[in-house]
DNA sequence: GACAAAATACGATTACATTCGTATCTTGTC
DNA sequence: GACAAGATACGAATGTAATCGTATTTTGTC
């Protein structure tokens, strides 16, 4: 049966988002704006919009018992990583896990990378 | 000084034909639209436009020596995955090449494409 | 219960990607 | 040199993403 394939694809402004609440956990628009600002200078609804938008794709749910309603993932931050990589892997690097792990890594790819990346490869079954 | 980290990131229609211009090398809009056709319904001139854009953005180069001008990719094939992954890493990854490594093998993925990856990594230096 | 603060809802605008119809241009052939 | 085939150029329509101003709603406080 595999893993649900319906995972929708967000755009980059709603990763962002998504990033947000993948770190803080549930939050309010008010508290993913004033993480977003430090970074960005969106405007408060602008979030909103997006926030609401997520919601009628199901990228997030919303909890609405409270005046300000407070925003979740819909998905995991693995189901999703897993879902851009996908798309990307069969987009630019013809279905090849191994040509795009080759691109993936390069000069600046720091020791310790490797190491995990190493460890990763060692801890395989298979 | 590093690569040259002004490689625009192409679109996905654009990298569609990215890709038929890598495997074909330097090829005219109707050899380009006779590929594309044969897994998807796109016009010829809706090929035609968008090469044009891509000229204008300068994704590709064109000789217009002949009346069918004759496409060819500007950046290579490594240089635009290199760019994808790097961006992907850094919008869905936070920057760590080895969670995207984790997450992009997975019980589908084959074997053999285990071993190659092996293999890469065994011929790292570091 | 009126007011102010702070939230959501709504709609419009802008930007970009994608598509393709139609106009125009080029060139080989007779 | 006229014509037809086949090419490019152009512009409009459509769809989606992203942004934000303004209207409306909610609620605590006096």
């Amino acid at each position: 049966m595999a893993q649900d394939n319906s995972v929708v694809k967000p755009t980059e402004a709603e990763l962002t988002l998504l990033n947000v609440l993948w770190k803080m956990g549930p939050a309010t628009v008010r508290q993913v704006h004033d993480v977003v600002s430090i970074t960005q200078k969106t405007g408060y609804t602008t979030v909103l919009k997006i926030l609401q938008i997520m919601h009628e794709k199901s990228l997030v749910i919303r909890d609405e018992s409270n005046r300000a309603h407070v925003y979740a993932t819909a998905n995991s931050q693995t189901q999703t990583q897993s879902s851009l990589i996908k798309d990307l892997i069969s987009k630019a690097f013809g279905g090849s896990t191994s040509k795009l792990v080759m691109r993936a890594i390069d000069d600046s790819t720091s020791a310790q990378e490797i190491s995990d990346i190493r460890q990763l490869l060692n801890s395989l079954e298979k």
